[in-house]
DNA sequence: CCACTATATCGATAATTATCGATATGTGCA
DNA sequence: TGCACATATCGATAATTATCGATATAGTGG
């Protein structure tokens, strides 16, 4: 549940900086902050929570759909789900939003 | 946190429910199911917990700030507190959503 | 004040989530 | 092949959440 997923205030963080990485994580020697991603290890030094929970953060979050990974090399680069995430804003605000209010 | 709250699958449901009180809920002996709200032991028919559970769901969503209260004789009304749940909507978007996107 | 109903709160236990260290897997390079 | 590094997965334990029954509180009517 894409809920649970965010109901963490660390991965919900993640998700957050993950818009602007280059504000919010250090330049990573291989792979390009914007294009690729940015890798675990560089996403723990900023979290500061070992890197096995770290890991599993960032795989609840693409099971999600909120995050996609793609693996360069000896790395894995996360970056944000830009269609998962307005899929799952637009499904809460229809599941929960006011909804069609007539104003005759 | 209000992501915790919603993050139960009840209680994200009562609250769907409660936009449309008339469609989900039986009438109540008093009380406008519109205007005031559904009672405890209403909502607690339909979900099939236990009283207390209810009880308790509907305080956390009220401390979330997406559900108002109000106390009719001895019964207490729940309804949803829509200027609360636009405020969380809009800041979850404002939070993960994509954000201003130049397209120069 | 007393029973009766509705709701809230308390205390306990089961279920889930958070988090770690240890270890496995995968990749680059000598 | 074998070491070094990055990441993933596993197994354990602590912390939190789910859920209940019992009980407390509040209101209604006699």
């Amino acid at each position: 549940m894409i809920l649970k997923a965010l109901a963490n205030p660390i991965r919900l963080q993640i998700l957050n900086w993950l818009r602007e990485p280059h504000r919010y994580f250090s330049d990573q020697e291989v792979g390009d902050l914007d294009a690729d991603g940015v890798c675990v290890s560089v996403i723990q030094r900023r979290v500061n929570l070992s890197q096995s929970t770290v890991s599993q953060y960032l795989t609840e979050l693409q099971r999600a759909g909120l995050v996609q990974s793609k693996r360069i090399g000896q790395w894995t680069y996360y970056r944000r789900d830009e269609a998962g995430i307005r899929r799952f804003l637009d499904e809460l605000e229809r599941v929960i939003g006011q909804g069609e209010e007539r104003t005759s």
